[in-house]
DNA sequence: AATGAATGAGACTTCATTCAT
DNA sequence: AATGAATGAAGTCTCATTCAT
């Protein structure tokens, strides 16, 4: 019956809520936050409907934290780029190929950009990070670099940046639904759209 | 007896139902079953939303309607390709860039089979027209010949077919959104993934 | 093209109320108000739902004629109970084999006495009209007839004319389902209330 | 963990269950399915509307459910006439009064078997439970054995019970309005109908 | 007079959020 | 901290009534 002492709570406090946001961002990614109950992340999470209102105010505020994540890992991600040994394509070709929790970041970010009941909060966030003064900044270097090896096909490389990943993107998006329907290229097709070649 | 004869009432009636389907296909496009809201579609038609029902049983059918209007609409589209002058490369580039209607169609055909609450007509219809069964099949032909003409690069050219239309699904589902974040790739540089040239 | 006189206008009026009232007497009385839909009786009587209201300002209006209608209509028939030749024994029988119309009229007073939904104006017309202000004292006469002749049990007439009427009442609610699951019993098994013998 | 345990959270369901159930049996008997709103049960239980809905799918649920019971009540009820002491008549004088909760089920089953909107279920439950097959079964040793000892009427016995059902069953429905214009005979009148004597 | 399209209030139902324990 | 019962606002759908022709 001793009581925990603060760390202990602390330490319960900070593992709930992690519990909670992943939970949450399996199912917000996949359905959006329409889509969404809350029922459905109390039951995912294994906790009651009730405790979510211990750890955070309301539905939006929790979409809101996760797409701060989101984005936070997102920027994170793409700078790692510069310490992937290789030629730029293989560096390209890394980035390409995200793990799971990547993919469903990216995909809460587009649900957020796409969807409607999206917190006013959220937009704002992610009108601030944009593919323009995120992502092309960032690889701007590794293409003209790319170019200059002649391993990337000429032209303005920022547009090549922002079409590859729009590309990218839009892959991401349909696959996060794991739709048979739909035969995900292979990263060398894709490829083809930097290098223009076989 | 009647103060308005039977051709005018007809009139009125094909008229109305119009007018409810297009701004039907507008939102449900953009915002699923789910987030559409019949409000929504009755002040976008302009009407009541008393008036939706007498048109349509339910906003389960109105939906299952305009999905069956939409894959009929994308099969027709499909098969016009061979009436289409040009190369294979030509007559690809032509299909791909569809009218506004087109990708209207498109893109509630994907909110159908990506979310929820997705009426399970819907979803029968759907899973009959799929990528395999009709777009692979049809234009098959194409690429065969596109390839012995040089013109696409080598390989399977099933696989090549559903990689393609894969990639540009995927960006018609961005680019409903009309969001400027994503900067739409040229056709010339999709189609590097058919060709493997610049 | 002679436009029709004032007089064969008036007809066609007479003509349309009557067979709307008729259309929904026959629904009212099967289904009472709350489960009897304009449109409905529109069908029943072969005309639009519009036309309705050119004869009757509202549905409670049409209820509520109706109602007195078949007040007037009950009254009637029991009053002519003495001109019905026979002993009070074949009397009572006669009265108790009402003809169709007049089950339904029996039939739309229950509903108006037992359902919600029902006007004020018909709930009031029925209270005047009750077994005991009227039933009772119209056939009192021949009860005590029927008891000096031996021919019906001994009591107080008042009440065995009410236990039996209220007996005759509920058989006719039951009936105008039409339902095979209630045995309707004989004349002559319900006149042993009365006579007491077999 | 849990701050109620198991034990005190399904006594308040159930509490509120029956609450709910009680409440509706009331209202649905007297007012049949689609003259009843939710908002009257609600009230009726002291609820809210929303509060329904966790205890039942829905409306029409909640009525199947009444139904059952009251279907297995009857029967019940039925059986048990011979575990009353006496003679067959007053065995039968014994079941012919109902109490107050017997005599709600009855008329929820004649509502739905009279009404519209009644749940399809519904219908096939009260189907199977007619009079035929449970009630005249159950009775007519019992009707031979009055008639035997010269207490019954003679005459076929089964038709002697559903007529005399008929006449009781027609009685409830009008006596669940608890209608004043109509005087409910005492059983002895009614008993009549079988004996053949006053 | 007659029609049927059109409206809007009200009913059933869902679900984010609050509350008692 | 934790639970799940409880609430109420909002969405879908029905239908009496009105309106344009």
């Amino acid at each position: 019956m001793s009581p925990l002492n603060e760390e202990q709570l602390q330490h319960i406090r900070d593992e709930r809520k992690e519990q909670i946001m992943e939970a949450a961002l399996k199912i917000f990614a996949r359905r959006g936050i329409i889509g969404t109950k809350l029922s459905m992340i109390a039951i995912e999470a294994g906790i009651s409907q009730g405790l979510l209102y211990h750890y955070f105010k309301s539905k939006d505020e929790l979409f809101v934290i996760l797409i701060q994540q989101a984005i936070q890992e997102s920027i994170d991600n793409m700078k790692n780029i510069y310490q992937i040994p290789g030629s730029p394509i293989e560096k390209l070709k890394a980035i390409t190929q995200l793990d799971s929790e990547g993919q469903l970041y990216f995909m809460l970010i587009h649900q957020a950009r796409t969807s409607d009941g999206v917190p006013e909060k959220a937009k704002q966030l992610i009108e601030q990070y944009s593919l323009e003064s995120y992502v092309v900044d960032i690889l701007e270097p590794l293409f003209i670099e790319g170019q200059k090896a002649k391993e990337f096909a000429p032209g303005d490389p920022r547009k090549l940046i922002s079409s590859y990943f729009t590309v990218i993107t839009a892959l991401m998006t349909l696959n996060i639904h794991e739709d048979e329907a739909y035969e995900m290229p292979e990263v060398d097709l894709l490829l083809r759209i930097v290098t223009g070649r076989p």
